[in-house]
This record gives structure tokens, sequence and C-alpha cells, in this order.
DNA sequence: CAGCCGATGTACATCGATGTAAAACCGAGC
DNA sequence: GCTCGGTTTTACATCGATGTACATCGGCTG
């Protein structure tokens, strides 16, 4: 009736629980006559391992939290299946848990959950401050997604400023001079926002047309409605951009709608581009021109880089003491991206 | 340097260890003196329980697991959405899990990970059978969101027969009799598309149209590429039909991509309508209408099953023995549903 | 045949938090 | 002064799996 224990597997096999333990997790030295009747007795017994009792023992989980603003932003779901498929791999489970690009959240996922039960933790921070990333002493180890916001943490992203100056200098060169930043900030923060709006401003200077800050729309979030409400003021506002730099895909595709409602032909009349090449935007009408991160590359390196720091922290696949050895430096890594050229600025789409 | 243990804050503060355990549990009788004392030193500690003892000792671990097919279905992104909202209202946290829509994962996870650490499962099934459901002790309680598949276990759904007959009857109600249902299935399966599927034939026979097991267009899974492929085939085939009734949005989205390069126009030539209502629907060109299931309320009554359920196997908040009591009869919850209407129908939103 | 070695298998302590049962304490009432 | 009832607090066992240290076994060598 109830979960059969360890102890009931060896009873029923006639062997020690420790033996039971040791061909659960394939140690060497177990004869296979042995090992095969006790794999009959799990068996039998429909027996699956406690994860508590493990936990408690061996000090891991094989869980790692992957932290996101909104999964309802589709870059961050089809970024979430990508961090899945690479953990599966190293028999990690992946625990998705969505900030609501909430600070108090996302303090929370740091300090894992006010409690200890992830191994380690892939944050996408909106919301968080570098203040908040120093000393957080007792917390997992931690990979950050985006930009660099903090020395001292593991980080991958794009080159964001870049690939904002090559999306703004394929506008340019389309021969559009007005071109609005959709979202863009110019505070002094660290985001990846920021680091858009720079390579933005520095294509601008490259093509030598000044920058005008009242051509940054900001807006409240990035998802769809945010993008056609800032487009649909500026045109309301009498405004006539000849191309948009979306600072994400949603806030482009609410800005194909608010155009199209305002009857403004893409991209004869205004360019439109923006970043993450989600599904969307192969789809849409018209389909959307976009920075494409490589995301399966952001996985695959954040869950090496997280999968090394957790064998750093605990020692390698639980040894008692963390044997504090070479500690890694902080890992900065730039993973590749490519402009992905569609109907909304009238390119042909490079493979 | 080492995260603080129970044992440590118990010294620091000069009291047992189970007196600061119970303060932790808010346990009633300790002295406001002895209460302050022990809170400064878990501040001072900076510490935080560790789930591992005290799951191992509770039996729960205060997770439940939200498994899914695709989460870069916004669908499943959006209801996800909903169900952390409630969950965090029980003081639960949601553990996302993407089953790929592969039997071997679903099994996976109704068997709880191969594991045991969360305290329930609330699974939205693609490719399971009911076989799969039956028999299987030792699983953690489970919720099932979609079609029943099986007598004894929970399950939340909207009517969704009943839905697509309504949908089908607007579409027929536009003056349309060449309705095709993309990504209808017409075999015994039990599943979501099936109930669909069986709407969508009451509704043609409501009005007196002969069924054409032709007019549903298979798909290989439920996404835009899907939908696209499945109508630029039925186009490039010469059929000319003038509504589709396609069983999500995205299908549906992938639809109005396909007529749109085939040139057709939507609503004139072909009217649309999908289901799920998701955020890329009111923002397409044209915007689509569809079937709004209300996915606050799925969420909501998919989450109270389901803690009553836990309550029932463990023991409210944690008694030792399950006291087995009343055991509730599987609940079977139909919530509402609701048609909205946009510009791939000609109609005008109901509010 | 004694002695030794490597390969297997076992008893027991242990991880951290909490339920149980009982001790310590405190004030009231006789 | 002492008992009684109730409140606080504590010692200890316990949850399940696994690391440690040791026992056992069979075979092989000298």
């Amino acid at each position: 009736m109830a979960r059969p224990r360890i102890k009931d597997v060896a009873r029923h096999a006639g062997v020690s629980e420790k033996t039971v333990s040791n061909v659960i997790n394939d140690y060497a030295h177990v004869s296979d006559r042995t090992r095969r009747v006790v794999r009959e007795a799990i068996e039998q017994l429909g027996y699956r391992v406690n994860l508590a009792g493990r936990h408690l023992r061996k000090g891991r989980t094989g869980i790692i939290a992957l932290v996101v603003p909104e999964l309802d932003i589709p870059y961050f779901a089809e970024l979430a299946r990508h961090v899945i498929r690479e953990a599966e791999q190293c028999s990690l489970t992946v625990l998705i848990h969505q900030s609501g690009a909430d600070r108090a959240h996302e303090l929370a996922a740091l300090a894992g959950f006010g409690s200890t039960f992830v191994d380690g933790i892939i944050l996408s921070p909106l919301a968080l401050t570098a203040d908040d990333l120093r000393d957080r002493a007792g917390a997992p180890p931690t990979v950050l997604l985006g930009e660099l916001l903090e020395e001292g943490a593991d980080h991958v992203a794009i080159d964001n400023e870049r690939a904002a100056r090559e999306a703004t200098g394929h506008l340019i060169g389309l021969g559009r001079r007005t071109v609005l930043a959709v979202g863009g900030r110019d505070d002094a923060g660290l985001g990846t926002a920021e680091a858009r709006t720079r390579g933005y401003r520095a294509a601008l200077a490259d093509a030598g047309i000044p920058y005008d800050p009242a051509a940054l729309l900001p807006v409240g979030s990035f998802r769809m409605p945010d993008g056609a409400e800032a487009v649909a003021r500026a045109l309301g506002e009498g405004r006539r951009p000849d191309a948009l730099l979306c600072l994400n895909d949603q806030l482009a595709l609410g800005a194909l709608r608010a155009l199209h409602e305002h009857g403004v032909r893409v991209p004869e009349d205004v360019a439109v581009i923006g970043f993450d090449d989600v599904e969307g935007g192969r789809f849409s009408v018209p389909t959307l021109s976009t920075v494409a991160p490589d995301k399966a590359a952001v996985a695959r390196v954040a869950v090496q880089l997280l999968q090394r720091r957790i064998e750093e922290a605990t020692g390698p696949a639980g040894t008692s003491d963390g044997a504090e050895s070479g500690v890694l430096s902080p890992q900065d890594r730039i993973v590749a991206h490519r402009l992905v050229l569609r109907e909304s600025t009238e390119g042909h789409e490079r493979r």
C-alpha cells in the first residue's frame, strides 16, 4: 500500500539496505547476481528512491531553477525548452519559476526560494540591481542571463550592444533616417535594454544621424500591448518614423499591429526589426526581421557553467567535504547572434 | 561560512533546537520573549530552513508540478502564470515540467519524476492513454487538465464539445458552408481534439450540412507551422473553404499566414476562429476570433482540487498518519468559456 | 595449508528538522 | 506550604538514503 522504502526492497531481496543503495547508484563492486536480484525486487515492489532522504544525505537534489520574468513572453518559453533539454543531458531537472519581473520575487529566487532545495539557479533578471547581487552568502550557485550586472557572477548573453548596432545599421542601410527605438532606455542601468539602446545610438553616430532622446519610446513592459500602445501614441502625436527598432519581438509584433491600424504600410512606409526570433515573428503579417540569438547556445553554456559551479560547491558528484580546490574565476560568456531579415525590412532571409 | 543549521540558531539563541523549530512553524505556546530572541538569532545568522530535512520529516515539500506538453505554446505559458499565482496563495511552489508531448516523459511525470519530491501534479496530457492512468499506485495526487481520460482522476476543463459547436455554429451563422476543421481528429480517442471535433460535427448536423471526413485537416502538432502547412496544402489541392475552425490559436495564426500568402482575404473569403484566446491573437492581422476558456478559473479549480487531494493523502498540513477519512470521489469540473469575436470572423468583440 | 588480497556485503552513524512525551516552570487556590 | 492545571521548553527518536569502517568470502601464492 504505502510507498516502499529501501529497507522493504532490502528485505524482499534478502540483502542489506546498503547493497540496495549500491545497486541503485551503480557502485562497481556488486556481483551480477546480487545486482539482478535487487533489480527484480525494485521492479516488483515498484520502488522509487525518495529524494528527501537522498538530498539530506548527499546535499544535492539534482534540481536547478530557471527564473524568468514572464513565461508568456515566448522568448523565455523557447529558452526554457532549450535549458530543459540541456539539463536533461546532465540528468538535472529544471524547475521553472516566474518572477513576474518583480524585484521581491527575484530576490527570493536568488536566495533559493527561502529554503534550500535547488542546486543552482539560472536567473534572467529584470528588476535586480547590482547591489542585490553582492553579498549573497549561502545562496546557491547562480548563472545570470542577459547583461552583466555585477562582476563576480557567471553570465551568458549575446553582445547586445553590437547586435543593436547591426540591426539599426541595417535599417539605416535601407535608407531610413528616422528610427525610433521602442523600449529604448537611456538611463545608467546595466540591463539588456540599456545595452541595446547604446548600440542604437552607436549606429546613429556611425551614420552621422543626430540622436534625439525623444526617439526612445518608453514601455511599461516588453509585451505586445506595450509595443502597440507606444507606437500608437507616437503616431497619434504626429510623429512619422520610417523605421522602428523594437527591443524585443513582442514589442515589434505589437508595433506591427498598431502600424496596421493606422494604415501605415510595413515595410514600405516603416521598416520594423525586433530581437529574439520568436516563432510568432515567422508567421506574422508581414513576417518580422529580427536579431536571432543562438538560444540553444545560451542554454548550453548556462547549464554547463552552472554544472561546474555546482560541482565546485558540493564536491564532484557528492563528496562529503566541499574540496575548495581551484575556484573558477567568474565567467563572462558571449554567444552568437545573427540578423534574420524578413518581410518587415524588405530583405530576404539569409540561411 | 557554511550555511547555518537549526542547531546553530539554537546555540546562538540559547534555546533548544525544538524551540527554534517551534518559532519557525508558528507553534502557539512560545513566549514572546523567546520568540523574539530566536527571531533575532535567525536574522543574524541568515538562517533558512533546509527543505531536505523538513521534507524527510513531514513528507511534504510544498512543491507541485505543472506538466504541460510544450511551454512555447502560449496557451500553456499563460495557464502556467495563473497556476503559479493560485499556488502562491496556498504557499505552494510550482515546478513546471515540459513533457514534449512525449508519452515517456508524461509517464515519468505521472510517476513523480522517478523519485519523490512533488506533493502533487497538475498534468495536461497529450499522449497518454487511459491505460496509463489506471493503476498508478504510489504516484502523487494528480489533477488532469483537458479531456477526461479515465474515471478516477480529478479533472478540469471547459466543455470542449459545446464550445466547438458554438464556434462552428457562429461560422455557419455567418453564412459559411464549407468549414474545415484544422487539427480535427475523428478517431476514438478521448482527447481535447476529439471532443472539439465532435462539437464541430454536431454543429454541421444542426445546420443540416453533410459531414465530409476530408474536412478534417490533420496536423503533426498544434503549432503555427502545422497550421500554416495544413492550410497551404489544402489550398494547394484546390480546396476552397469559406471558413476554418482551428482547434487552437496557434494553428489559427499559422492558418492566417498561409491564407495571406495565398492571397485569400480574411474574413471576406475565409472566416477563421481558434481556441485558447492567446495574446498573439489579439494583435495579429487580422485579429483572431477565438473560444476563450476562463484560464484563471481552470488554474484556480485545479490548484484547489489538488490541494484537497494532498491533504487527503498526507493528512492536514503534516500529521503523521494519513487519516483515511472521507475519501473524496473523483471530481469532474467544467469551467466557463466564451466566444470572443474579432476581425477574423467579422464580428465585434463582446465584452 | 597458512596467509594474504581483492572483491562483496553489512552494521551503524549521519544528514537537518520535527513529532512525541515528558520535564521544568509558574501562578492560583486550598 | 503544597498540590494542581496549564504553559514553555527540552531530550530523544525518527523520517530515508548513503558514507565509513569493518566483516566476510573465495581464490591464489608461497
